[in-house]
DNA sequence: TGCTGATTTTAGGAATGACAAATTATAGAA
DNA sequence: TTCTATAATTTGTCATTCCTAAAATCAGCA
């Protein structure tokens, strides 16, 4: 069952005053912080960012001032509902960009990740609009992340990572972060892609790998270690007659 | 004759470091004052830029530390080998972008100058010869410049303003320029394009408007003033037999 | 309850890049 | 040559946004 993150159809702020690239970056962060995690915590954004953490909390009192979050001292950031406006405007941005370069550039899926994350910042809304309507309004990006609407809605899909999914049943690989471009070429070459059913047959204890069986390619094992394994987003699927 | 701008093989710099947005938007107003103007002047700098002429002079005695220009109080702006390599390439840049926003996602001339002059500084050389390829290696931008090479060539083709076109003459209309969005939307509704044949059949004196026959479309005359005039660049046609 | 280690914040400072006000240089006219 | 209008520069601030070092706070455990 999917569930509904966002969604603000009330233009609160009228004349939405260009943020700097900065302050997009840090919307951007703490967004998807909240997303995998709940809450967005100092040194969480430091680190997505790069950054020393004293930056941070610096850079959040003032995002505080000017209502795109809330600050709770010690306790974490939370985006107000301008600031996930502009946040998810950052993330349609970012993962229709990956799409186009993808689809019409012949980028690959671990190479368009940093075009994108500068390419963000400097496009008009109009140019995004023009892409997705020449990809035909994607729903999800390169790496299976779902794509908010221009209104600000996205369906984050429930998800197990890979980590999770029991030894014996089977399973759709939906979604991969694009963080890592040495990661993705690693899961390319393994096979492992959006779309592929696999079965694990076997998982270590103590966070060792798992041993999954890629159906489609004739029965090849893999062994994905339990780190990479988390980071997977997969869909259970009942055993198919194939 | 074409006379050649700029033709830098050897590689100074070996890291070229990023530069900034604002190092960038300075070395690329300067270059296009040089080949407008000859020399860059603080205050047509200030101008171009929409700055205060004290910030000009700050930064021109900054980017003259580096290396990128040379500075002489008074007199004004010269960039050096290292500046007008890296001006080149945002020239570069900014014209492929133009070209394939216009071909491939639909924007007209009159506003793909604002969207490629954000993206100029975000897009990577690989992207842009990415789209370089996927245009056929493009020579002219939508107004009609010529674009520079890879390799920072480029070759400014010599054309007469429309303002200097003798009276009974045949042109055609070459370049023009991509500032002013609304006067390239006047230009187009009076049916002024690149390509365009005319003959000018009139001009009135003190810097007064020409009157323009366009060949094609049936004899429509039509009224340029003089400073629109001096913006279009034209090359010289003799009289054919159509 | 009170220590301890990790996290967070405060304090102070540096780099970039913009501005206004005041000063100085240049070049053309008298 | 001297004056004067224009252009350019110097000086002093300010806003952003980063950093390091030091102090404060929180949370888990004895």
């Amino acid at each position: 069952m999917p569930h509904v993150e966002g969604s603000m159809t009330a233009n609160q702020t009228p004349a939405a005053r260009r943020l700097s690239v900065t302050t997009e970056d840090y919307l951007k962060a703490i967004y998807e912080l909240q997303v995998a995690e709940g809450v967005a915590q100092t040194s969480a954004v430091a680190k997505a960012l790069e950054l020393a953490p004293p930056s941070v909390t610096g850079m959040v009192k003032r995002l505080a001032e000017s209502g795109l979050l809330q600050h709770t001292p010690y306790k974490g950031a939370q985006l107000t509902t301008a600031g996930r406006r502009m946040a998810l405007r950052l993330v349609r941005r970012h993962r229709i960009l990956e799409v186009y370069l993808t689809a019409k550039l012949g980028y690959d899926w671990d190479s368009v990740h940093a075009e994108a994350e500068r390419l963000e910042h400097a496009v008009s809304d109009e140019l995004i609009e023009r892409m997705a309507l020449a990809l035909g309004n994607p729903r999800y990006d390169p790496h299976g992340a779902p794509i908010p609407s221009k209104e600000g809605v996205v369906e984050e899909p429930v998800l197990i990572p890979l980590s999770e999914i029991p030894v014996g049943s089977m399973a759709e690989l939906r979604q991969v972060s694009d963080r890592d471009a040495e990661r993705l070429r690693y899961l390319a070459r393994m096979g492992l892609r959006l779309g592929t059913v696999f079965e694990v047959v076997a998982r270590q204890p103590f966070r060792g790998p798992a041993t999954v069986r890629v159906s489609a390619t004739g029965a090849r094992d893999q062994v994905v270690g339990h780190e990479l394994a988390e980071s997977l987003g997969c869909m259970p699927r009942g055993k198919e007659v194939g």
